[in-house]
DNA sequence: TCCACTATGTTTACGGCGTCAATATGTACA
DNA sequence: TGTACATATTGACGCCGTAAACATAGTGGA
C-alpha cells in the first residue's frame, strides 16, 4: 500500500521543481549514513506486512528512501539481503528457544517448552520463518547466516543431549544423540511448516473449542502422541 | 538453456519472412489442439529441470510453442498452472503412498513403509514436492487440487486408523486418531522438508557410510527414535 | 448454404523485478 | 590541497505477469 500509482497525469511535470533557486527544503544528504541497517529493517517490515513476495530489493530501497540501485553497494544481490534478514531471524529463534527452555523442571518438560517455543516463533513471524527455510533465497556461504543457524541448532542439540543423558544415566552414543535431536526437530518443524501453509486447517476444523487455542492443543496432542507411540 | 538471446543484430528483421509467397513450410496450425495438457507437461519438465523458479507462464508457453499470452485461455493466472501441476503431484504422491503400504506385515511396518514412500517421493521430485507445499503459489479453490490433496491425506489417515485399531483393540477415539495421523505426518514432512532444503546436511556429514544411503539410514534412526522416545 | 458466435491464439503494451554500466557526490587520507 | 575511494543516482536491458485489442478457426442455427 501507498505504492499505488497515480491514476492520471501521464508524464507532465515529472520532477516537482527544477529548482534553480536553491531549494530550501532540507534535502536528504547524498549519502545515507547507515543504509545497510536501514535496508535490513525495511526488509523485515516488508516481510511482515506483505509476505515473502513483498520483500524485494527495490521495495526495500524505496522504504529506505534511496534509489533502486543503492543496495548494490551493500548486498551482492537479493539473496544477500534475504540472507541478512534470515540471519536476524535465526538469532531471534535461538533466543526464543532458550527462553522456552528456561524454567522447565524435567527433561521432558524442557522438550515441550522447546517445541512450543519453536512453533510459537513460527506463528508469530510466519513470513520470516518461511524465508529462513527457503534455501534458494539464501546464501549459506555468508558467515553471518552460518553462525546464526548453528546457534539455533546448538540449542536444540544440547537440550536433546541433556535429556538422553538423564534417561540413559550415561553419556549417549553420538549417533543416537543425532537421531534424537533430528527426530525432535523434524516433528516440530513439520508441525510449524504445515500449520503456516494452512495444511492443518482440515484437522483443526474437526476439533472443538476456541479457534485461537486449537493449534496449541493440537500441538500438545501431537507431542503426547509422539511420546507414547510405542504401544 | 537454449533460451539465451542472440548476441548482436538488435532489431533488424524481426520476422523471419514476410512470406507473401505462401510459405510452404508446414506452419503449425493456429490452434494447438491440446494446449492445456501440453502446458502442464511443459511445466512439469521446467520444474524438474530448473526448479521452482523455472516454472513460469511464459516459459511454459515457449516450451509448448505458443505465444506468451496463450495460456490465459486455459489458466486464470500463474497460480492456475501451478495448481494444476501440484494436483498431478498429489495424485502421484497418493499412488506412491499406497504402493509403500502394500506388502507390509504389521501395522508398524506399514507406517514405516508409508514414511519411506513419503520421503522417497520428495527426494525423487524435489521441486514438485516444494511446489505442493507452497501455499502462496496454489489456489485451493480449484476442485482438482482439493480432491488430490484429500486423496493423499486419506491414505495416511486410513493407515493410522488401522494401526490404532490394532493397538487398542477397539475403535479409536476420533481425536486420538487425528493426533496420531498428524504426528506421523509432521515427523515425515519435517524430515522431507529439512532434507530438501539442505538442512540435514550437517547431520548427515557426521554419519559414516555410503553417502547415498545416509539419508535413508537417518530416516530409519529417526523413525526408531520416535517409537522409543517414552523412556 | 452462409453467417454469426464462441473458443482459442497473437500482438502490443504496461509496470515491477534484478542487474549492470556509466556517472555523480561526498569523505578521508597522502 | 588534491586525489583516491566508498557510496549513491540514472538509465538501460531482459525477464516476468497481466490486460486489451485483434486474428483465426470451428460450430451450430437461420
Amino acid at each position: 500500500m501507498s505504492r499505488d500509482r497515480m491514476p492520471a497525469s501521464p508524464k507532465t511535470q515529472r520532477r516537482r521543481a527544477p529548482a534553480k533557486v536553491a531549494s530550501n527544503r532540507p534535502r536528504r544528504p547524498y549519502h545515507h549514513g547507515a543504509l545497510r541497517e536501514a535496508l535490513v529493517e525495511a526488509a523485515e517490515r516488508l516481510l511482515a506486512a506483505n509476505g515473502i513476495e513483498g520483500l524485494t530489493l527495490r521495495a526495500a530501497a524505496r522504504e529506505a528512501g534511496v534509489s533502486h540501485a543503492a543496495p548494490k553497494n551493500h548486498f551482492e544481490d537479493v539473496r544477500g539481503l534475504q540472507s541478512a534478514v534470515a540471519a536476524v531471524g535465526f538469532r531471534r529463534l535461538s533466543g526464543a528457544l532458550t527462553a522456552g527452555l528456561s524454567g522447565a523442571e524435567g527433561a521432558d518438560e524442557a522438550m515441550d517448552g522447546l517445541a512450543r517455543a519453536y512453533v510459537g516463533f513460527a506463528k508469530a513471524n510466519p513470513a520470516l520463518f518461511k524465508l529462513m527455510y527457503r534455501a534458494e533465497k539464501l546464501d549459506f556461504g555468508r558467515p553471518e547466516l552460518q553462525e546464526a543457524t548453528a546457534a539455533a541448532s546448538g540449542v536444540l542439540q544440547r537440550a536433546v543431549a541433556d535429556r538422553l543423558a538423564g534417561r540413559l544415566k550415561t553419556t549417549p552414543a553420538s549417533e543416537q544423540q543425532l537421531a534424537g535431536a533430528t527426530a525432535a526437530w523434524c516433528l516440530v518443524h513439520g508441525f510449524a511448516t504445515l500449520l503456516l501453509d494452512g495444511r492443518l486447517a482440515p484437522v483443526l476444523a474437526r476439533m472443538t473449542g476456541n479457534p485461537e487455542a486449537k493449534a496449541e492443543r493440537l500441538l500438545d496432542l501431537v507431542l503426547a502422541e509422539a511420546k507414547t507411540s510405542r504401544t
